[in-house]
DNA sequence: TCATCTCTGACTAATTTTGACTTTAATTAT
DNA sequence: ATAATTAAAGTCAAAATTAGTCAGAGATGA
């Protein structure tokens, strides 16, 4: 796998870091970063958006101001890591409270959520609780934030 | 947790201050905790202001004039019924990420969500989780489920 | 050639650091 | 007692220091 642009060596030099470091996360600053390979500091964000993904398994935070920072974790996949996929692309636009409250309790009978996650999840995802609009937007919120769930559910945690 | 900014140490001096003071508070002057770090008076402020918020878990008194001090004490969630309302009350109708992420740690910190139960409400209230049509309306929507969850935790822990 | 990926830079947003000015409380002088 | 002085801490906004966004230009490959 050869590299071929600025971002992919880029890409390699992160994931070797996190192979060296022999660390779940490495920080690095952008501006740093930037200097190091010569590309305009904008093209790190790039890089962190295209390859550093939660779907690579990625999570990502940083910080702006004095003392900033981007860090990267690499989190890892469970077993059967493909049914999340499966279970995200079931999920439309839309979700209703009734469609999430069987999808959860779903999750429970396999052992992936226990009763007390599920309840206080439930409970996250009812209409009081997210109280858009309109219904339409509402079951859409709620279509994200279950996907949301389960791209996190596929990774150890 | 690595300190990136002089504001970041200055907070960790006083976390370990109360580790190590083995008390449930500790009192600071301000003028010596700011020659000791050589920064100017006002920056304890700002440390005080944004690392010790009761959604961080900490209450602060202070005085002014001879003898003035400041005070911070750390909080127990669940002795006091009125702690958590105060908690609740804190949550204005909007709610940054940031400040979603501070106040779920807190409560682990304080046994009432496991590492876990944190990492995947985290998750809901992500941004691309909530990503509704503008950031106004997803701090509004963030607000109005960590509220939800805390009124579920005040009752049913 | 067309679509997609990469790269750039101007503009935006968040956070920290600094300092001038204000407020409050205790002490000292009248 | 009252006023003046001194000794704290508080407020606020500007400056400095990061990172993020976005749209357009450029490169690449099918």
């Amino acid at each position: 796998m050869a590299s071929h642009s600025m971002s992919d060596t880029i890409e390699e030099y992160l994931k070797q870091l996190l192979v060296n470091a022999d660390a779940e996360q490495v920080e690095i600053r952008r501006a740093d970063l930037a200097l190091r390979f010569d590309v305009v500091p904008s093209q790190i964000n790039y890089v962190i958006k295209t390859r550093f993904t939660i779907q690579d398994g990625y999570l990502v935070q940083s910080k702006r101001g004095g003392g900033g920072y981007i860090r990267i974790e690499r989190i890892k996949l469970m077993q059967d890591a493909d049914v999340f996929d499966q279970l995200i692309a079931s999920i439309g636009d839309q979700l209703t409270n009734r469609e999430a409250t069987v999808l959860l309790q779903t999750l429970a009978e396999h052992g992936i959520l226990s009763q007390r996650e599920v309840t206080l999840i439930a409970a996250l995802l009812a209409p009081t609780a997210l109280a858009v609009t309109d219904r339409y937007t509402e079951a859409q919120v709620r279509a994200r934030i279950m996907r949301s769930l389960l791209m996190r559910l596929k990774y150890e945690c």
